[in-house]
DNA sequence: TGAATGATCACG
DNA sequence: GTGATCATTCAT
């Protein structure tokens, strides 16, 4: 963990590129937060991709709103909005500054910070394992993230994005629709480590 | 399946 | 200002 925690983050150049490839790469990297007290680190194993042009589902479709504006800020930026009145979504702004692309992060595997992931939950009965980062808002609600990280960099000592040496072939990624949106169902553009006992649904 | 809960944005 | 919408989750 000691390791973990002191490597370099991704470099900005990894964000600064097409989105889709940016999503795929992204599996299987760990997410690491440190705040207050706490530090957690986790693999992402589900993503989902939004693009910054021709993408109905996506927040930045009709251009630069106050909510959105993280999008534009460049690739490695961080998007954090509150979701349904009760939960966080985080993502990673893509490409170059001015495009508005990002990356959202959707499941996970707990590495370290678990039994704190847990308790930051608030479940009344605690689910299964498996559901502890299976989904956007159970992830972000775990590691506290909130709207104080939206605008910030992924390449912070205490908010960073990780190699963890694992390499995956293209066979071992699959693809389907993005989850709960109403626009451009057609579009494959959420990407998953296939048989992961971690992902959403 | 439905309820909880509030920010956001397109209207005009 | 208003109202529909929403990249969700949990418990019934």
């Amino acid at each position: 963990m000691k390791l973990l925690e002191q490597s370099s983050p991704l470099p900005l150049k990894f964000y600064q590129r097409d989105t889709v490839t940016v999503a795929k790469d992204l599996l299987g990297k760990g997410l690491y937060v440190r705040k207050n007290r706490s530090r957690f680190l986790c693999e992402i194993v589900e993503v989902e991709a939004y693009l910054g042009h021709g993408d109905p589902a996506s927040h930045s479709f009709r251009g630069m709103t106050p909510r959105n504006q993280s999008m534009f800020e460049g690739g490695g930026t961080a998007y954090v909005y509150l979701i349904y009145g009760f939960y966080f979504c985080v993502n990673v702004a893509t490409e170059e500054k001015g495009v508005g692309a990002a990356v959202l992060f959707r499941a996970a595997a707990p590495l370290f910070g678990h039994k704190e992931m847990q308790r930051n939950r608030k479940l009344k009965e605690p689910h299964r394992h498996e559901k502890l980062l299976s989904g956007p808002g159970k992830l972000t609600q775990a590691l506290g993230i909130d709207r104080s990280f939206d605008g910030k960099k992924f390449t912070s000592t205490d908010f960073k994005i990780i190699d963890l040496g694992k390499v995956l072939s293209e066979s071992e990624i699959g693809s389907s629709p993005r989850v709960g949106i109403s626009k451009a169902k057609s579009k494959h553009l959420r990407f998953f480590i296939k048989n992961s006992p971690w992902l959403s649904r």
